[in-house]
DNA sequence: GAGTTTGAAACT
DNA sequence: CAGTTTCAAACTC
């Protein structure tokens, strides 16, 4: 394809053009025209980087090409209007402009680009118009190209320009009309582009990705402009009107819409999506709209292809990116499912949900983003749960939103494939999902239990028909068990903690077997409302329940003892019946150890017993914390009246040479979360940090969703004595986090505090905790 | 699958 | 904040 050469094309024009220039037919057309004519130096800059130029800085603002494309779309439409074919039919008869065209290289390059993106449509558009629009070419193609890369003043250039000619198209001869506007265009493009000379050399790197994507093949349209979407935002704009014959006007304009939307789209907001967006649309849209309306044609192959494009062209967000990614190949998942379900109606249940569930997750998707903003911090756990059903291909509830309220019911229970093994497309889809870290975590655990290979921690089911196969899947996971809930509930409508869905920030899901849910999108509101009054309640109640220390280390690179033992029950248990050795006790089904933080009777945790606290450990920290206690930044916890007791018994985890310099350096132990076992009370400050770092991002991401508000909170209840204070007398009651002082407000303030004067610049690196 | 046990969450 | 109630999961049969 000669599209990744557009410079060729351009060069070319140069010549040819000047060559006219001096040619009678030229003349008469200066003649013509009253605009003094710009030297053909000069228009062949203008047209090559006017045209190409502009792209580029149209890239550089999304906002401009939507305009742009809006006008391009515009415009199109305006091309089939009877009256410009035959101008343009009457130039073609015309040698002379047809040699002023040729000249244009940028003809050649906009042909070219048509019929390489679109075979089928490419006759269409600019094309159709090209060959013999000369003068329309001038005319057109800068319009044209200014729509794409509209740089501002092409914009602004473009608009006066057409006003004048306009008017004069009425009186005078085609040739005149075409003559006069391209002068314009050309004067007004050589201005404005010799200064992009650098655009222009972009512009030859997005064509050479017009070309890459193009040559991807079998790819439609539709796929093609999704991968331009993915190159770039404002790429897209441009190469969809490009490339993309008009074969269809609305289509066209949804793209040229997104594409100026890209930036609402690259912050990961839903946008205003249109819920019928179409493949485009939906292909950037966030995992949770995988889609189905992709385009059928989407490959596994293409697929990938696309993804290593755009993982190629777009390292600098990487994140966005992974998402990116992640939509794609979700929507290949989607895709599959979907054509599955075409190729296949009679069949399952499954595929017409998934079907279902594709079509209405644009909408969903919106919902989820609000949820978003509108919870900022909060209601991730919901948010990630629509992923999670999506990618579950479980998600039937939360079409209810797409639907319009409308319930759909789930399949009795999840097809047999389905608990058994993943279908092919889950797997990929977990496989993928695997591949980013920006996966959430209760889609990872689901990933993860899809294939178990991969997985760190095994979690929840992925269409487990049975309760309590699902939950027997809860064993040893700790905060991840946490993440994939599925409910019972009959009575509290899935608004209360009893709800381990709710509890987890998740909606319910189809495997759910609630009564009277109100945990869905559907209720979002309700559900937002009931989560915001728990958690001014207790500000923790949607954390993770298991903070698992070894994620957070081996974030830094450290190898970490993932163990249960590294890892505690936030709260801690109260068990006096089950010795924590049920999964009545949390901390036992978490994983974990039982820790100081608990006040369970007769504590027979397997994982590890908070009674096991080492005397040494005590003493060793009683001199040791007066060593470093000068040393702790956050002092002021202690002076806030927050005093810890934790705090005065520094660990002694050997492997924390340093552990007292808690604010500097990473060598605290991973202690908070090593409760359990010798050294399990011993370390307040560590577990101070080891909290800390618990936020983590990486720590988070996988084990549980966070409310961002959550995370003083956190950290606010590790370091503040409230639960530690007690937690050292095993008898006693430790105070909740969330009820400590003068409420969570205070605490929260607190927490925020002690961030802003504890955290480490650097990494913490919490030590394995060994018990 | 029904009933019981258990402990967290919610309520007072 | 302690005590009680409610709830749903875990467990038993």
């Amino acid at each position: 394809m000669d599209l990744n050469t557009p410079n060729k094309n351009q060069i070319p024009a140069t010549n040819p053009f000047s060559q006219f220039e001096d040619s009678p037919v030229f003349n008469y057309i200066n003649n013509l025209s009253p605009i003094e004519l710009v030297k053909s130096m000069h228009n062949g800059q203008a047209f090559n980087f006017p045209s190409f130029a502009s792209p580029l800085s149209v890239f550089a603002s999304p906002q401009l090409s939507s305009q742009s494309d809006a006008r391009s779309f515009m415009r199109r439409d305006q091309f089939p209007e009877p009256s410009k074919p035959e101008l343009l039919q009457s130039k073609e008869e015309n040698d002379t402009s047809i040699g002023v065209f040729e000249a244009a290289q940028l003809t050649g390059l906009s042909v070219e680009h048509s019929e390489c993106s679109t075979p089928a449509n490419s006759s269409k558009g600019v094309i159709t118009k090209l060959p013999g629009e000369h003068m329309e070419l001038a005319i057109e193609e800068p319009d044209t190209l200014k729509y794409y890369c509209a740089s501002p003043d092409d914009n602004i250039i473009m608009v006066p320009l057409k006003a004048i000619i306009e008017p004069q198209m009425a009186g005078d001869p085609n040739d005149r009309y075409c003559l006069r506007k391209s002068e314009k265009d050309l004067c007004k493009i050589g201005r404005t582009g010799q200064n992009e000379d650098e655009a222009g050399c972009d512009w030859v790197a997005l064509i050479s990705d017009v070309a890459d994507i193009l040559t991807l093949e079998p790819s439609i349209d539709e796929e093609s402009a999704e991968k331009q979407k993915m190159v770039d935002p404002g790429t897209i704009s441009f190469i969809s009107n490009v490339l993309q014959a008009p074969q269809d006007n609305s289509e066209d304009s949804e793209t040229s819409y997104y594409a100026g939307s890209s930036q609402q789209r690259e912050i990961g907001e839903p946008g205003i999506q249109p819920v019928e967006s179409g493949e485009q649309n939906e292909a950037d849209q966030t995992p949770s709209v995988f889609s189905g309306t992709l385009p059928d044609k989407p490959i596994v192959n293409d697929a990938a292809a696309k993804v290593d494009i755009r993982g190629k062209s777009y390292q600098s967000s990487s994140k966005q990116h992974k998402i990116r990614r992640r939509c794609l190949l979700f929507e290949m998942g989607a895709h599959k499912k979907k054509l599955a379900f075409e190729s296949s109606s009679s069949t399952s249940s499954q595929s017409d949900h998934m079907g279902a569930s594709i079509e209405k997750h644009a909408t969903p998707r919106t919902d989820k983003g609000k949820t978003l903003s509108a919870l900022p911090g909060r209601g991730i756990g919901l948010h990630l749960n629509a992923l999670t059903a999506t990618s579950s291909g479980n998600a039937v509830k939360i079409e209810t939103l797409a639907s319009g309220k409308q319930e759909i019911s789930q399949p009795p229970s999840p097809p047999a494939h389905m608990a058994s093994g993943l279908d092919p497309v889950s797997k990929s889809l977990a496989l993928i999902t695997v591949e980013t870290d920006s996966v959430p975590f209760d889609n990872e655990d689901k990933v993860m239990e899809n294939v178990p290979q991969t997985s760190m921690v095994v979690t929840e089911e992925f269409g487990i028909s049975s309760p309590k196969m699902k939950r027997q899947k809860f064993e040893y996971l700790g905060a991840s068990s946490s993440s994939c809930k599925r409910c019972n509930c009959k009575r509290s409508k899935c608004l209360k903690l009893y709800c381990e869905c709710f509890a987890a920030g998740l909606y319910c899901i189809e495997p759910c077997s609630c009564l009277e849910c109100s945990n869905n999108p559907a209720h979002e509101d309700t559900v937002l409302e009931t989560r915001r009054q728990i958690e001014s309640r207790n500000p923790l109640a949607f954390a993770p329940k298991v903070i698992r220390n070894s994620d957070s280390v081996s974030e830094f690179g450290e190898e970490t003892n993932k163990t249960p033992a590294s890892a505690r029950h936030k709260r801690g248990c109260n068990c006096k019946k089950s010795s924590c050795l049920k999964k009545y006790c949390e901390c036992f089904q978490g994983g974990v150890g039982c820790s100081s933080y608990c006040r369970c009777e007769g504590c027979k945790n397997t994982f590890g017993c908070k009674n096991g606290v080492e005397e040494n450990d005590l003493k060793w920290g009683e001199s040791k914390i007066h060593e470093n206690i000068s040393n702790l930044n956050f002092l002021d916890i202690i002076e806030k009246g927050e005093d810890h007791p934790d705090l005065l018994v520094p660990s002694k985890d050997s492997r924390s040479p340093v552990h007292p310099q808690i604010p500097t350096s990473g060598q605290l132990s991973g202690s908070s979360l090593c409760d359990v076992g010798p050294s399990t009370k011993m370390r307040p400050i560590q577990r101070f940090r080891t909290n800390f770092f618990y936020h983590q991002p990486k720590y988070e991401k996988h084990l549980q969703v966070i409310p961002e508000d959550e995370t003083p909170e956190i950290l606010n209840r590790n370091c503040l004595p409230t639960s530690g204070v007690k937690s050292v007398s095993p008898n006693s009651k430790r105070v909740s986090p969330p009820h400590h002082g003068s409420g969570p407000s205070t605490t929260w303030r607190r927490g925020r505090k002690l961030i802003l004067r504890s955290v480490s610049p650097s990494p913490s690196l919490n030590p394995p905790c060994e018990q």
